[in-house]
DNA sequence: GGACTCGTACGATAAACCTCGTAGTACGGC
DNA sequence: GCCGTACTACGAGGTTTATCGTACGAGTCC
């Protein structure tokens, strides 16, 4: 049973291989604002949220939504938790295949949040 | 009348000013693979090239269309000479805003392309 | 077990998007 | 003036997308 902390059990979804990610099918789940506001919270605090600690101005089902194009994507890795669902940015699989471009884009919407 | 090389005149067409340009809009213009293939190759020769230069998969009427979500986006700059219609990447308004993005969403395609 | 929380699944709707074809305009060369 | 080239405009078709609401499943705590 190897007792953990907490139940990280629960079904593991499907993720892309590191060698599947599409630049640009990542490219298009970052020109959303409202994940594009995900991600860049996400990088913000180094840890791993569930979604429910994102306050979105949309309902829960919306939300599901985006984060499920987050992860088949490839952006971000979600693990069960509990009842809790974490969301992590695979940023060591974005970097090795595209070396540089997240901190950009996260370096563009930080500038771009200032500007306005 | 300043005679120019050739006729440099015809309509301008609406391009959004730097300020204007935003983030999610060119992550959307270049998520797409006609109009990230069109960027690679703005990118690769550094003249200004006319839409015809292309050869893509699609017909003309698709062709004006990609050519204006990238103007309408920001990421390239399009000027009638005579009945030709020549496209320059905005590579300085783009660095600009977004210090280093292009480059590494170019490096990225690059990398990309060669893996497969 | 029962209630509560977190997230999913499914269906629906309206908007956006990519694609095309045809018809039309602007410019240049004969 | 006439024709060819380069591109546009408009409309249509089919797909994807973002959003919602409701109903459901998995897990935790009492």
């Amino acid at each position: 049973m190897t007792p953990a902390a907490t139940t990280t059990s629960g079904r593991d979804l499907p993720h892309p291989e590191r060698a599947e990610i599409r630049l640009e099918s990542v490219l298009h789940a970052l020109s959303d604002p409202m994940r594009l506001q995900i991600v860049r919270e996400l990088a913000a605090e180094d840890r791993e949220l569930s979604c429910s600690d994102f306050v979105l101005p949309v309902t829960k089902s919306t939300t599901t939504h985006h984060f499920r194009v987050l992860r088949e994507s490839g952006v971000v890795r979600q693990v069960y938790r509990g009842t809790a669902k974490l969301n992590g940015l695979r940023s060591d699989d974005l970097d090795a295949l595209f070396p540089g471009l997240l901190d950009r884009i996260l370096a563009a919407a930080d500038r771009q949040a200032e500007r306005a």
